[in-house]
This record gives C-alpha cells, structure tokens and sequence, in this order.
DNA sequence: GCCGCCGTTATAACGGCGCTATACGACGAT
DNA sequence: ATCGTCGTATAGCGCCGTTATAACGGCGGC
C-alpha cells in the first residue's frame, strides 16, 4: 500500500488527490489489465471513496482517458530517454525495437492505447508520438527517397510494428521470433530504395 | 426475439438450449462487443435462466470459448466460400483482402480471436486457419522462392495483415486507406523474388 | 403401472460492480 | 459571523457473474 494512501484524502489537496487516484488506476491496470481496473479497488488503495473519484474524472472511461494520456507521456519517453542511432533508417530501426519493448514490458497500457473498442479521437500525447514517427520517416525519405509518399510509408511502418506487437503482446509469439526482425527489415528494405539503405 | 426464444428451455432438447445459448451469444456479442455479453441479458434472448448456461458452458468463459470456435468456423468460410485466384502469388493477395474484410465485417468477434488478454492455447479450428495461410504461403514458395523460411514468411504475412486490420478496426485508419494495400504489396514484394512476382 | 434416479431447468440469493442522491465539513468572500 | 462553494463521505440503486437449493421429467428396474 503507497504512504500516500495512509493519508485520509481529507488531509492532503485536490491535486494530490487526484494524482493518487491516477497512480491507483495505473497500478491496478498494469496488474490486472483492464478488467482489473475497478472503481472500489483503487479507491481502497488510493485511501478515497468512489464519489471523490466521480468528482475529480466523471466516469469511469473519462478516467481510462486520463490514463492514456500519461501511458502516452511514458511511451513517448520510451524514445527520448536514450538517443536514436544518427544513421536515419537505421533510427528507424531502432524505433521498431523500443515499440515493441514498450509493449511488452506495459501490455495492458498497451491494449488501452491502441486497442480498444470504442474508437477515440486521438489525444494531443497520441498524435505527438504518431508525429515523431513521421518525422523519423521523412529523415528516411531525405537521405533515401522513399517508395511511397512519407504519410502513406508512416501508417504502413507504424502498422508492421503493431501487428508485431499485438502478436507479442496476444502471447502467439515468443518475444524472440524470427517474425519480429524479419517484419521490420522486409518494411525498411521495402519502403526505401535498395542503394540507399546502407547509406553513411 | 428469435423463434426459438418463445419456447420454454424444457419443450425442445438440450443440443436445442445449447445453440440457442449460443446464438444469442453471438448475436450481443456482434451487436455490443465484449462489454455487451451478459450472462442475464443473453438468458433473456435465448428464453433460458441463468444455471442452465452454467449447467451447459461451466462459466462464462469457457462460453466464450466455444463462441470463439464458431468465429473461426465463420472464419474459415471466409476463404473457402469463394474462390481464391489460380495464381499463387494473386492468391496470397485475395487472401489478405478477405482476412481484412473479415475483420471489418466482424470486428468484436475478432477482437475476441485475436486480441484477448488472457492467452489460450490455440483451438483446433485457430490451427487449421492458420495451416491454410500456411500452405498458401508454401505454393508462394513453390512458384517463387521466398526469401525467407516458409514458417518464418508466413508468421511475417499474418502480422502484417493483422497490423492493418487491428488499425483499421480500431478506427485509426478508414477502410480504403492507401497503407493498407501498401502493406499488402509491401509484404509480397519483400518475402517474394522480384523476378518471380509475375509469373504466370 | 409404479418408483426412484439423474440430467436438465428454475427460484432466489450473495457479493461485487459502476454510479449517484444526499449530506457534511473546511475555507474564502462578504 | 455568515454564506456559498468545493471537496469528500455515507448509504444505496440496479446490474453483473455466479451458486445453493430444489423442482421437473424421461427412463430403466421392479
């Protein structure tokens, strides 16, 4: 049980409140999944009762909405924290591999994010990761034009990397298959043009 | 309400309850996703009360178990209902349209095959749907040398058909988004031999 | 023809869920 | 000092999956 939790919610602000509960809801998330993820559990760990929470979020999914969006902080950190190679396709891989890291090491966030089943609007954190993406792509398509248009080679690498992932993640594959490398060097030597790909 | 419901669980056998179960299983099951299969709700339709599901299906998720069977009895008509394209390669092709129509047609029953948190080992049904795309990848093989093992290929073809349909039903991607067929011929091209991709 | 057995179905309930009507306390504005 | 507002708590509704218990009904043994 967290220190802050042995606080009553009536002796710290609004705001810790409300952080409390988020990292309730992520701990259950990461331990259950989303079915693991109720109301009255995190509000036994966070030290609140369930009209704080409905006060603070709305509902329950609004709440899930706010938790995508750090899920989305944390991936987007997952291409920050450590620098990409310069060499642009092979950033690209390298990209591949940290997706798909980030999956299996946060499968139920993962499932939240790009997985369920009432489609969202995407949040600003979703559409500035898909952005990073994209201008790893056109890095790419600078040094070695690109088969395709950048936005149309963007959705084809970002859906190889999903499906890999999903599979990973469904527990059809082992994290070690062959599959994984093979998809992402069939995307990269499909989407750029073969002199160039071992370019500097 | 189907006609089967106006009868009384104890006026028609039980292989008749266990199908009625069944169908009205899949019926809220297309209509509200996973979220919209109640046990009560489905009791309801099939003119059956609780214990008599449980008597049947132990719990509710061995019922969605052999609900699963069934989409991928369904999913397997998908391929076989019509004719694929004599041609290998064209064949491969005709395949991944009808896997992703499948999935746009059916999008909670495929989430259910294959997007479920809790792994399953594959059923009989699951084996045999992916032995077809592996014997298609095969005749692939026979015609035009992959460029890869035939397991590994056809591991590689599934994620990448499963990447776009995952997308495309999650909503991030409209049904006729060019990155799908990019995909498509992205694959293909890639585990095939160019000089081969034509033949015939 | 009756009886008891057993597979099948029904009644009623338990605990947990998301959610909310209502009330209470603290705190700033007046 | 009073009042309104914001944050939190108590208690409860209706739904869920599940189950203890019992009643029904066909079928073999007498």
């Amino acid at each position: 049980m967290p220190a802050t939790a042995t606080l009553r919610a009536r002796d710290r602000g609004p705001a810790a409140t409300r952080r409390a509960i988020l990292a309730a809801a992520e701990t259950l998330l990461a331990r259950g999944g989303e079915a693991g993820l109720s109301i009255r559990e995190l509000c036994a760990r966070a030290g609140v009762t369930p009209p704080t929470v409905y006060h603070h979020f709305g509902d329950k999914g609004a709440l899930v909405d706010r938790l995508v969006d750090e899920c989305f902080a944390e991936f987007d950190r997952t291409f920050t924290r450590r620098r990409p190679p310069a060499d642009p396709v092979e950033a690209l891989r390298w990209g591949f591999a940290r997706y798909v890291e980030y999956g299996l090491a946060h499968p139920a966030h993962y499932r939240l994010m790009f997985q369920r089943s009432t489609a969202r609007r995407p949040t600003a954190a979703a559409l500035a990761s898909y952005d990073r993406l994209r201008r790893r792509v056109a890095a790419v398509d600078a040094v070695a034009r690109l088969t395709a248009a950048v936005e149309d080679a963007t959705a084809a690498f970002w859906s190889a990397v999903h499906g890999v992932t999903s599979l990973l993640i469904a527990g059809f594959w082992k994290p070690g298959a062959p599959a994984v490398a093979l998809v992402c060097n069939a995307m990269i030597a499909q989407l750029t043009r073969k002199e160039a790909v071992h370019v500097r």
